[in-house]
DNA sequence: ACTATTTCGTCATGGCGGTTTACAAATTAG
DNA sequence: CTAATTTGTAAACCGCCATGACGAAATAGT
């Protein structure tokens, strides 16, 4: 049915260079025409799916090269199933009108799935960024063996996948959300504090037909930021909670991982070094002051479901405490951040996850404290517009971009 | 004499990925056949230079290319004059010996300069890595306009420039280390506080024939540390101090310059939030506990020249008083470092500039402190063996770097 | 209405670049 | 002294993009 392009390949190691450029298409491949053919069909997506619908002629001229290659790169895409050609362009230009290329709707689907503390979730995006399929289970996982919780989520793939196949679509790979410290393996969660899981290799209990991601939950809550935001940075910080806070670093566009894959903690942030002890063995730090259970107690509320709505409910009543609590901990975090944005000097900092719904209360406090301590004009502070959906769509994004990054290394599967 | 490669080339932007990869040679250049071949002229380039002297047969089983492709690039650049045949090799293994291959010492030069706080210095180094030309002239700049004292650096770059081209070098660029922060178009100084300089244009006040790029002392001394160091990691902190504290942060073997250049600022971190005020606006900043100023009146020292070896003497003789500063402000870097360690993950914090020298009084409560704030085992801490010559070296590499990673944009210019 | 102009997509040709294949040269093993 | 191994190079080949020319399809001008 759909013809093959080329055969998988090995990943060279790029060799440093003393400037962090942005992470391009397929830039890891062999220097050879065969490399160099499979970067220029993937530019070819990335114009297409970015600029919304192209002629082959604006597509020359958005990737610089000429005509005549366009159409050969297309002609091979639209073969393998991952563009579609929509017919004659209707301009009041003069000339003949191009015909408006994009990126198919039926062929590979990224699933993304995210395993929260209270609610499983799965879905399927198109390579045009469209959500065909959903599913979503709520109940409390927190302290649930992992065994059963991914039995239930594999479920809930199967669904969706299904659901997918119905609309044409087939799944190119699943990638999971998961609310902790993953592995640079990219499969085992290290420790879940929330979902009380440690070293749990995700891969040997999903097993899956095509290829699985796992990752932090705040990790693809700012690429969905990143890939979904209108005009976002390509530098920025994205901070998100669910009972421990968590940031992602976004670097030139790709995220800053780390050694072993724990970048982005800052919740154990010194933030008063003299502080209350913590689980993690310093004192005073961000999550002391900030963290769900903190808020909670400053505030004189139980734990218990949905705490975040609650805090939030009550802070709209004018409930005081709810508010001096809010306000605290926007302070903390303005600290934290602080010595953040001098460490990295992002463009924006994105409030993320649960913070997004508190922010009205949490704001004030921080932004005063963050423009107090900064010399220049201090780093501006937005909150996300995705909310708690941020993570889910960044996971099932994810699938897709990277068929975007490489349409070569999965033509052949269709 | 030598062959023209290609010309120049514009640099085609790169599309966002969700993974920062590590900058390659050559990464930027465009998808067709003339930057295929330049970025492997550019492999070349890399293997010879890293893996020492290699035959063409070993160049090739490095880079991935066939002996024949090899061979032609070779060829090139031997035309080029940036590599030499060196002759056969004397091997005890079997078959016909391969031909040496050695990068060039007497093609382009880097040439480095740093404009320090008591002095000026200025060095080449060749293809190779050998520093081959050097000159150095002590003098307080604190203070002085920044014409007087480019003047005098410009006489020292002549004098280098000249001393390089008698040993059949010719310099290929000038990259100059400033205390201070540069904007992102690498020749504004923007503040050097040290200096008194603010807004500087040195594009404008040093005319030279080649490139000239301007950074951060702190940035090209982690690029030292980064290129000359034995097995250094690609992930890592360097921290240098030098009155005011800088930090640079390298990630997967590039520099993270931030939104406006100004990544790194350690010294701004909040480490005490109800700490003394600090000029910056903000309070109980780093360098309010570990800055040269605050130090020095902790010890109860007055201010003046080469204050740091004072300390060191001071605090090798068993001064206590010195100690005690010392010891404080090695706890104040510990608190900082906690929150970057999270924040970042690095593969390690190394200590440069000023700080290498005061290492051994610092190290003990710093290394507690992240220790003690650490869940995990805790980031391990070194001390830079290039110590104050790091700048410099790191200037002078980074445009020897910039050769490598581009041999074809320099060969007509010889 | 009819022609000139502009732009689009495609085809044939050509140049460039790495691969494949073959071979001579230089060394070691037996 | 022969066989085996490895290196470097040359010739033929293939893949990929550029160039230039052409028909097709729209607008602009008369």
């Amino acid at each position: 049915m759909t013809a093959p392009l080329h055969e998988a390949h090995p990943d060279g190691p790029g060799r440093p260079s003393h400037e962090a450029r942005p992470a391009g298409p397929g830039r890891a491949l062999p220097d050879t025409q065969q490399g160099m053919r499979r970067r220029n069909l993937a530019r070819v997506m990335h114009a297409v799916s970015a600029e919304g619908p192209l002629s082959r002629a604006a597509v020359a001229s958005h990737i610089g090269l000429t005509r005549a290659a366009v159409s050969t790169l297309v002609d091979e895409l639209i073969r393998s199933g991952l563009l579609e050609e929509l017919g004659p362009e209707r301009p009041g230009r003069v000339g003949r009108p191009g015909s408006a290329l994009a990126v198919s709707g039926h062929g590979p689907a990224g699933i993304g799935a995210e395993v929260g503390v209270d609610h499983l979730a799965v879905c399927a995006v198109d390579l045009r960024g469209q959500v065909r399929a959903k599913a979503v289970r709520h109940g409390a996982n927190r302290g649930r063996s992992p065994g059963p919780v991914v039995e239930e989520l594999t479920e809930l793939v199967r669904q969706v996948v299904g659901e997918a196949e119905r609309e044409g679509l087939w799944p190119a790979g699943l990638a999971v959300a998961v609310p902790g410290l993953v592995a640079r393996d990219a499969r085992t969660v290290v420790r879940a504090p929330n979902l009380d899981w440690h070293d749990t290799d995700l891969g040997a209990l999903l097993p899956t037909d095509f290829p699985l991601t796992v990752d932090n939950e705040a990790n693809f809550g700012a690429l969905a930021e990143l890939w979904l935001g209108k005009d976002a940075p390509l530098d920025f910080l994205h901070v998100s909670a669910e009972i421990g806070i968590g940031a992602a670093v976004v670097v030139a566009g790709g995220l800053l991982r780390g050694t072993r894959g724990f970048a982005g903690e800052l919740g154990h942030v010194p933030v008063r070094p003299d502080g209350p002890e913590c689980a993690c063995g310093g004192r005073g730090c961000l999550e002391q002051y900030a963290g769900e259970e903190a808020v909670l107690r400053a505030a004189g509320l139980e734990p218990g479901e949905d705490r975040v709505g609650l805090l939030a409910d009550r802070a709209a009543e004018g409930d005081e405490d709810v508010r001096r609590a809010l306000h605290d901990a926007g302070t903390a975090l303005g600290i934290a951040l602080t010595g953040a944005v001098n460490l990295l000097d992002p463009e924006s900092v994105v409030l993320g996850g649960a913070l997004a719904g508190l922010a009205p209360w949490l704001l004030p406090s921080l932004e005063a404290e963050l423009d107090r301590r900064t010399a220049g004009p201090a780093c501006p502070v937005s909150v996300s517009r995705l909310g708690s959906e941020g993570p889910l769509l960044g996971a099932a994004h994810s699938v897709v971009r990277a068929v975007l990054d490489d349409p070569a290394a999965v033509a052949g599967r269709a």
